[in-house]
DNA sequence: GTCTATACCGTGATAGAC
DNA sequence: GTCTATCACGGTATAGAC
């Protein structure tokens, strides 16, 4: 046994500790001190495996934006009428931000003090740009009410989805209960959205 | 001419100041460096004024509560069918939102670290659970759909409601379209939410 | 009411031993 | 891979002159 005594860090298992206290504090709210004590290593060790506090932000973000993007790329984004599209991305996102909720809750949280932190929000405005060229075309194709303005329908529909993150925490037992909240999510929102007799 | 100069800070003219930087760095990423340069004062001269950064948070976010538990005091959220008072408070509260901006969006951003940040949060919780018994009462006089959980439904409507403060920005002009904002989100979230015949 | 100067501590990050 | 010791800097806050 080599590499066999305890279980030493690495950048993944450290990042995970990382994204928790970020979550916890805020990530300005937390410093270097906050996260070795959570890692129970010291300071310098933790630089022994990230670059630094920054690092370990771009890690988390990247992974976020990873599940998101990831969603336009699947069949069920890029076929069928857009309004089945939508739902589709809609259902999905909400999938991803369950099974990613801490990186994406922090994703949710950056606000552009970094050049990493600016960087996750350009990503950010991006999809949600996406989404909406998504809600542009199921107007276009007759199935959503055209009494609302698009841009404005996208933000209060991500917004409801976003703001999922504040309170959802994974149960214990692992139960899929992810899926029955993207079903809630779908009735409440995309119900009112559609267009009258469709 | 005795008091006339030029203009003198108050507390409550510093506190515009620190708001907005509160809002564009967060909290934790304004130091009282970043408030003297906004300001145009030195850092001495603020402590002048509020006992220090934390005050400044505190009256902020006591504006926007203020703003907000006063919405649940007025005629209209108090009297007539519970659907229809759910649907005043969302109104009043997306106006309240968009007319104390600042105020409320530092408020919806604190994350705990210190004494103000945690009472915040707990008046946000009950500012919450009021409207929860809200919507309770609204699936009691069979308003509201029965096969949703109330608890997910006014975290999703008060989710996509928050949200606002995301993006929304005053027009110059003063156009009142906070009105029309409301109207929206009436219609997209609360539509979803009511029983199906009504 | 505002300033300069400064106290004092916590910050992110590094050096070098083990 | 982890540690102790340390650095240079920026953080909040105060003292006291004007």
């Amino acid at each position: 046994m080599t590499t066999a005594k305890r279980d030493a860090y690495t950048p993944e298992t450290l990042l995970a500790v990382a994204v928790r206290v970020f979550n916890e504090r805020g990530y300005d709210g937390t410093s270097m001190e906050h996260l070795s004590r959570a890692a129970g290593i010291s300071k310098s060790s933790i630089y022994h495996h990230v670059a630094g506090k920054e690092e370990l932000l771009r890690r988390a973000v990247s992974r976020a934006l990873d599940g998101l993007f990831g969603i336009l790329d699947e069949p069920g984004a890029a076929t069928g009428r857009a309004i089945e599209r939508v739902e589709y991305v809609t259902r999905r996102t909400v999938e991803v931000l369950t099974t990613e909720l801490p990186h994406v809750t922090l994703l949710l949280r950056v606000r552009g003090n970094t050049r990493t932190e600016r960087w996750a929000l350009e990503r950010r405005r991006e999809f949600d740009q996406r989404v909406s060229d998504l809600l542009k075309d199921a107007v276009a194709e007759g199935d959503l009410r055209a009494d609302v303005d698009i841009r404005l329908a996208t933000r209060l529909l991500f917004g409801m989805v976003n703001s999922i993150v504040e309170w959802y925490r994974p149960q214990p037992g692992g139960s899929p209960d992810g899926d029955q909240l993207a079903e809630t999510v779908v009735r409440l929102a995309l119900d009112g959205m559609r267009a009258p007799g469709r």
